[in-house]
RNA sequence: GCCCUGGUGGUGGAAUUGGUAGACACGCGGGACUUAAAAUCCCGUGAACAGCAAUGUUCGUGCGGGUUCAAGUCCCGCCUGGGGCACCA
């Protein structure tokens, strides 16, 4: 232990060392922090998102929430509630995976590794978490309830009438007794069928019509296709239709999959967000996400086919409009409809297509591309014959697939029309349709026969009436929202819980859960591109005996789940983290209900939390949670960016230059790693050298002998060589210093880079307020009366961090108590009555020193953790005087000390007698004085 | 491209939500203590102009307009950084 004072046994100095290593054992050894699931307090549940345990260790971007959270934590605590506050692991997922595939190593067993790690670093900062809940959702015992969950969504159909989930089973007696007669389901075709006909269908029949309203089913969806690689690619890992790792072709292609009918809850999602308090962007983008819109879907014959095409349209009122219809290239009806003369050219263009990812097409609005089928659609009111096109600006899966084009009124049929030729006619009035598309939905109908003469609004309604009318369509509600899909090609992660019964798929009973991941000679995907769970030797299911070799039972599934999986129920499981018989006890779901307060990223905006979201209410509906929504309260926190570094090395030639010299010639930037740059940007060549051999012997040209780089703020990520771990200044100023650092950098939600040249200041004050406390080495608090000043100033600070810690603004805290210790520190205060308050209201910013103090103010009383937090009291507040600034034309220009007793017309009739008042006039009139109480005086001339 | 979000001194940021722009902190400059250093403390610090000085004037919250007695804050139009866009987590 390092002893600031030397060999003197008294420490002189705030001597962070010693005092955390002191309080973090001390709060595991007493298990300050283990939350009891009985008690007389009022809950509070307090979560982190958890983390991705990842190979480059925790950076300082990861505790900026947690603590922010466990400031709340503790404040809670202070406060007298029962707060619940754990960590876990999201444990699966592909960067574990790709080292595995790169190291041959089990992918559990880096995981182990990075999760040690990652503890060891969050134990360093003091978090008070409940370390005996931590769950990983890679761990067997915690999968298990994800595939338990799985079995649930399988086993469970969503019925329209009562707006829930019901048992498939309830389902199957329907269908015995009434066939599909009486039930409104949530169905992914529309099936009609009478229980005779449902009687006679065998087992494979009936498993094939069940996966329509199953919760989770298999179905086929398009995915990226790399044939090289032999597997699936996420959009970010394709670049320009090639994967982002060797540069191998991809192609879109339709594959079976296990997906989550959460569109049945579009509705309920939708709804659901007025009733919790989340920050409005966020709930802004799930909105959108959920893209609910209301419209008509219209069928179209096709001449000579009997095939219909079916489009959904918000714009029913434009349907005379139409001149052409678009499919989108997979449409299912191309190939069936394509004239043979265009057939080639069809072919052609899917192709091209092909090679685009979604992203891409819907980011590329300038090329205007399509391909004509040669075939016609009729349209249902004119009776005219209108050319089906293909495009890829149609995406197949939102709606339908195929849109009727009405190139007036929007302008990417617009788009489409002028580049093709295609007319162009006007049925709403009000634009000039020759030069851009007219998409206001105002206006009257012209050119549109019943129509003609109504507003938008009118049209539209009657639009809907004519076209059920005529049995052609309907009025209809469509959700941009998709299915999602549940399967992935990979191995690091849940695997499903089914097995084929000649190609039936069936459930692994309850009991042989968890279905534990086998062992594989080699993390990738066959030769014949299968996943590489296909890979196990003992990886089939006997009803009986469960997991059994592929000699005898029943195929297994070999595609895993999501990373999303584990994450959509984990908080559930923190409540009774053990549970060997429930995901979670009855009790204990009752007792902590949901999360009070969740801290994450909105990045997770639209995925996590909506799937969490959506298995919330599905449990709810099934009775195994109480509350319809996870997370009552969300605070998203800012990302905090790395800020990278470049030397600048000469086109074509091994030589680098000063910044200086950069700037004039061009070059090639490089990333170097940010620990090798000091504070003034200057580069250590020596270490460079070192750290790659392509430029061991390079050149090097200096500006007053010293290499100084650039900078450019980036995303914290290990392949920018930007990472800054929070281990170096726990080592260097403690981790007191480091919590309030973080909160001190700006608000908790903004997103801000990292930068430590203002830490000192922060070490400083915790330097000043400790001697408040200490002179000379010895704790010295004296038992004298508070003055006036000293209460107000305190008072101050116990307004401002109460109101700060409810408003989440920990910035503002920070600076409040530098202001108080400044105060404190010139009054030389030391009394208890100040001091002992001031302890208090530190210990959730600081909780390491507001420990050791308060075990010197109350050397028997315990921990600091549940001591009553201060409460301001208002009567060393008031102020009776204030300095009004005094503005002309809104210009300050002075300041005059008033009474706040003063009446609007005292004030303004003393500020005009003033002599200076006088002066800034000049000789011109007064027009009007504006005079608010308390805040301003304004003389308008 | 679409959706969300940010832009204030050399730097991180503050501003009671329409009422003194720049709190607090870093950095920088000057000073005290010290043989010296570290540590600590004190003073100054948005820019330009005027003045020996106290001080004063003008400009100033990404850019251009507008509303208002008063705009960082509200409205309209742009520029620009960051995040998301369904298999990264």
């Amino acid at each position: 232990m390092i002893n600031f004072a030397g060999s003197q046994s008294k420490v002189m100095e705030y001597n962070f060392r010693a005092i955390e290593e002191k309080w973090q054992k001390y709060w595991s050894g007493n298990q300050v922090f283990k939350a009891s699931n009985h008690s007389g307090k009022p809950k509070y549940y307090v979560l982190d998102m958890f983390p991705y345990p990842s190979g480059a260790g925790l950076h300082v971007g990861h505790p900026l929430g947690y603590i922010a959270s466990d400031i709340v934590s503790r404040y809670k605590r202070h406060k007298g509630f029962n707060v619940l506050h754990p960590m876990g692991y999201d444990s699966f997922g592909l960067p574990a995976e790709q080292y595995a595939i790169q190291t041959g190593q089990h992918p559990a067993l880096t995981t182990e590794q990075n999760i040690s790690r990652y503890r060891e670093q969050m134990d360093k900062i003091g978090f008070s978490y409940d370390w005996s809940r931590e769950v990983r959702t890679s761990n067997p015992d915690f999968y298990r309830w994800t595939q338990w969950i799985f079995l649930q969504l399988f086993n469970s159909w969503y019925d329209k009438e009562t707006d829930k989930a019901l048992p498939i089973a309830e389902l199957i007696t329907r269908f015995d007794n009434h066939g599909t007669e009486g039930t409104f389901a949530v169905c992914g075709l529309e099936l009609a069928f009478t229980p005779e006909e449902w009687a006679g269908y065998d087992d494979a029949r009936r498993e094939d019509i069940l996966q329509n309203y199953r919760l989770a089913y298999r179905a086929e969806s398009t995915v990226n296709w790399c044939p090289e690689l032999g597997t699936v690619l996420a959009n970010d890992e394709v670049k320009d239709g090639r994967s982002e790792r060797g540069g191998y072709p991809v192609v879109q292609k339709k594959m079976m999959q296990w997906s989550m009918r959460i569109t049945a809850y579009a509705q309920r999602l939708l709804d659901g967000l007025d009733t919790i308090d989340w920050p409005e962007p966020l709930k802004e983008s799930q909105r959108n996400w959920i893209g609910r819109s209301e419209g008509a879907s219209i069928h179209f014959d096709i001449k000579d086919s009997e095939e219909k095409i079916e489009v959904f349209t918000t714009r029913p009122d434009t349907v005379f409009g139409v001149s052409f219809m678009v499919l989108a290239p997979e449409h299912e009806l191309v190939d069936q409809i394509t004239a043979e003369a265009y057939r080639e050219s069809v072919q052609a263009y899917k192709e091209q297509a092909g090679r685009k990812t979604e992203r891409d097409r819907m980011a590329d609005v300038k090329t205007v591309s399509g391909q004509f089928t040669g075939a016609y659609a009729v349209h249902p009111f004119t009776g005219q014959e209108i050319p089906i096109w293909i495009g890829d600006y149609v995406l197949a899966s939102y709606g339908t697939g195929a849109v009727m084009s009405v190139p007036a009124h929007d302008s990417r049929d617009w788009a489409f029309a002028k580049h093709f030729d295609l007319p162009i006619p006007e049925v709403v009035s009000g634009g000039n349709v020759a030069v851009e598309s007219y998409d206001a939905k105002e206006g009257k109908l012209v050119n549109s026969g019943f129509l003609n003469g109504l507003d938008v609004k009118e049209a539209i309604s009657r639009a809907i009436e004519e076209i059920e009318k005529k049995g052609i369509g309907k009025g209809k509600i469509n959700f941009r929202l998709r299915d999602a899909v549940f399967g992935r090609q990979r191995y690091w992660g849940e695997p499903i819980p089914v097995y084929y019964e000649n190609g039936v798929a069936q459930t692994v009973k309850e009991e042989h859960l968890p279905l534990q991941l086998p062992a594989v000679d080699a993390y990738l995907p066959t030769d014949d591109g299968e996943p590489p769970l296909a890979r196990a030797a003992t990886w089939s299911y006997h009803p009986e005996k469960g997991v059994v070799t592929a000699s005898e039972g029943y195929p297994l599934e070999t595609t895993t789940m999501p990373g999303w999986a584990g994450s959509s129920w984990y908080y559930l499981r923190y409540m009774d983290p053990a549970n060997e018989d429930r995901m979670v006890s009855e009790k204990a779901e009752e007792y902590w209900q949901n999360v009070d307060l969740y801290i994450g990223g909105s990045e997770h905006a639209t995925g996590h939390l909506l799937y969490s979201r959506f298995w919330h209410k599905f449990m709810f509906d099934r009775g195994w949670v109480s509350t319809r929504e996870p997370f009552q309260k969300l605070i998203n926190q800012g990302m905090i960016l790395g800020t990278s570094a470049f030397a600048h090395r000469l086109k074509n030639k091994n030589e680098f230059v000063t910044a200086s010299i950069a700037r004039q010639v061009p070059t090639d930037p490089i990333h170097v790693d940010v620990n090798m740059v000091n504070a003034s940007d200057e580069l250590d060549i020596e270490q460079f050298r070192q750290w790659r051999d392509d430029v061991g012997n390079a050149e090097f040209a200096l500006e007053g002998g010293k290499f100084v780089v650039t900078r450019e703020v980036e995303k914290m990520s290990k392949s920018k060589y930007n990472v800054v771990n929070p281990d170096n200044i726990c080592e260097e100023y403690g981790a007191d210093t480091l919590r309030m650092y973080e909160m001190f950098l700006g608000p908790l939600e903004q997103s801000k880079p990292w930068n430590t040249a203002g830490i000192s200041g922060v070490y400083n004050f915790l330097k000043k307020l400790w001697r408040l406390y200490h002179k000379d080495g010895d704790f010295i608090v004296s038992e004298d009366e508070p003055s006036k000043e000293e209460l107000k100033s305190l008072h101050t600070l116990i307004k401002k961090v109460n109101d700060d810690i409810e408003q989440f603004s920990f910035n503002t805290s920070v600076s409040a108590f530098m202001i108080c210790v400044n105060e404190l520190g010139g009054l030389k205060c030391n009394k208890r009555t100040i001091l002992e308050p001031l302890a208090i209201l530190l210990s959730p910013f600081a909780p390491h020193i507001a420990e050791e103090l308060w075990s010197k103010l109350q050397p028997s009383a315990g921990s600091i953790s549940e001591v009553p937090f201060p409460q301001a009291e208002e009567q060393y507040l008031v102020e009776d005087t204030f300095e009004y600034p005094v503005a002309f034309n809104g210009k300050m220009r002075f300041k005059e000390e008033l009474s706040l007793a003063m009446s609007k017309d005292e004030i303004e009739k003393h500020i005009i007698s003033l002599e200076k008042t006088q002066g800034y006039l000049e000789g011109k009139s007064i027009r009007k004085v504006i005079v608010v109480p308390g805040k301003i005086v304004n003389i308008v001339v």
